[in-house]
DNA sequence: ACCTGAACACCGTTCAAGT
DNA sequence: ACCTGAACACCGTTCAAGT
């Protein structure tokens, strides 16, 4: 464990930090948030830790291992946020805004959650929700239900926010010009096929991201609420 | 448009099928649904289409597109569910849940609608989705906020059950094998630390994903009936 | 106009060989 | 025990050349 001078003699005679995972999780971590989803390469992932690529197998099991390994400690630090003594609707909030912030700074974090259903990283968001939607007072045979509405709905928003992102990337558009072309392209569908997205698509170039996740939170909560006494 | 005689000469004197685009895109679908997301290849696809490989980008721009193309005839199948004489509550069930069963049976639909926000296939469904809200009584300023928390809890199911399709395939597990596997692991979580997902660990191995979509359906539609008077 | 198939520039992963 | 780097079996995409 801390005999690091027998470990990684290799690269230590030249000189250079030891290669060990959590070293490769960060550059992983350093590597997806400049250069998104598609630029996590062993190739470029061993260029950075400057050394050959089938190194990293030594370390790590696969790409995906490597990709829900990234994504774990992404998560973990998000759900890491102190919940100050307020009410159980509140909390919820809090939470979930942490991960919409995580999931804003990381644009791949949805998209490797929405790859690893029941794995680490979307169980401990499911036990928090799950703790805070028992304070609530939902009753015990309605909290699975509860807590799986809201974790699917986080990872919905999520996976759009992660290919919004690699949407922007790819073309390099800032997000403004990108809604912009959206909503233009929404406010010429057909009038007869398509009433309600015509109808929503100024709201679509002026909403905000944040304050629509928020408000789609707090609609599950009450649609909770209602089924139980403290209304 | 109808002069095939003259299109796709090369083939039609051997005998063979017009390479059209609607050609390209069902074997695609079969393609998808027998191998999954990463069957769906050019060269996979080529052979399944007696052509080579770069024939196909004479009629679709890359893979991507078609991806999309793929993903939008089975949504707007899925869609095409005429909705009785019903409430605006049991309708958005309906569409759900034809959703849903879309999903189910072309497990690769959730993924392709998580990678493509705003376009054809997603626009499809908010616009059906929109138009109940509306008719629930939701009022218009809170109409938008209302269809897009359905449709992201609608795609964060389907990108749960894509992943876990996925799993299946490459494990070659049985669905229920698979379930009891991840319901023993989180019944051995730490005790402190994972109370709420020990608590449910029962209930993951037994439950019944389109029940449980559908309360999840029901949760919101509650919350927003919360907002409307009809309460 | 439509199709062919070789070629290019990539991938993830393996593995003998080194230290 | 850990690292190296060539090699393997793939990809998506392009494009000269054909009909």
């Amino acid at each position: 464990m801390t005999e690091n001078v027998t470990k990684n003699s290799r690269r230590a005679s030249r000189g250079e930090a030891a290669l060990s995972r959590d070293t490769i999780i960060d550059a992983a971590i350093a590597l997806l948030d400049s250069s998104g989803e598609s630029g996590l390469t062993f190739r470029a992932l061993a260029a950075k830790l400057a050394t050959g690529a089938g190194a990293i197998y030594w370390h790590v099991a696969d790409k995906h291992a490597l990709f829900m390994a990234a994504s774990d400690v992404i998560m973990a630090r998000a759900i890491g946020v102190s919940l100050p003594d307020a009410t159980p609707r509140q909390n919820i909030q809090t939470l979930a805004l942490a991960v919409f912030e995580a999931m804003d700074q990381h644009p791949w974090l949805g998209s490797a959650l929405s790859q690893a259903p029941g794995q680490l990283p979307t169980v401990r968001l499911l036990e928090r929700l799950g703790r805070q939607v028992a304070a609530l007072g939902v009753p015990a045979g309605q909290q699975w239900v509860a807590a799986c509405t809201l974790l699917n709905y986080l990872l919905g928003v999520g996976g759009q926010n992660a290919a919004n992102a690699s949407i922007a990337r790819v073309q390099d558009l800032e997000r403004m010009h990108f809604l912009e072309t959206l909503s233009a392209a929404w406010s010429q569908l057909d009038a007869q096929e398509y009433p309600f997205t015509r109808s929503v698509a100024a709201k679509l170039r002026e909403h905000d991201d944040r304050a629509d996740f928020l408000a789609g939170i707090d609609l599950i909560v009450q649609g909770m609420l209602h089924n139980t006494g403290t209304r």
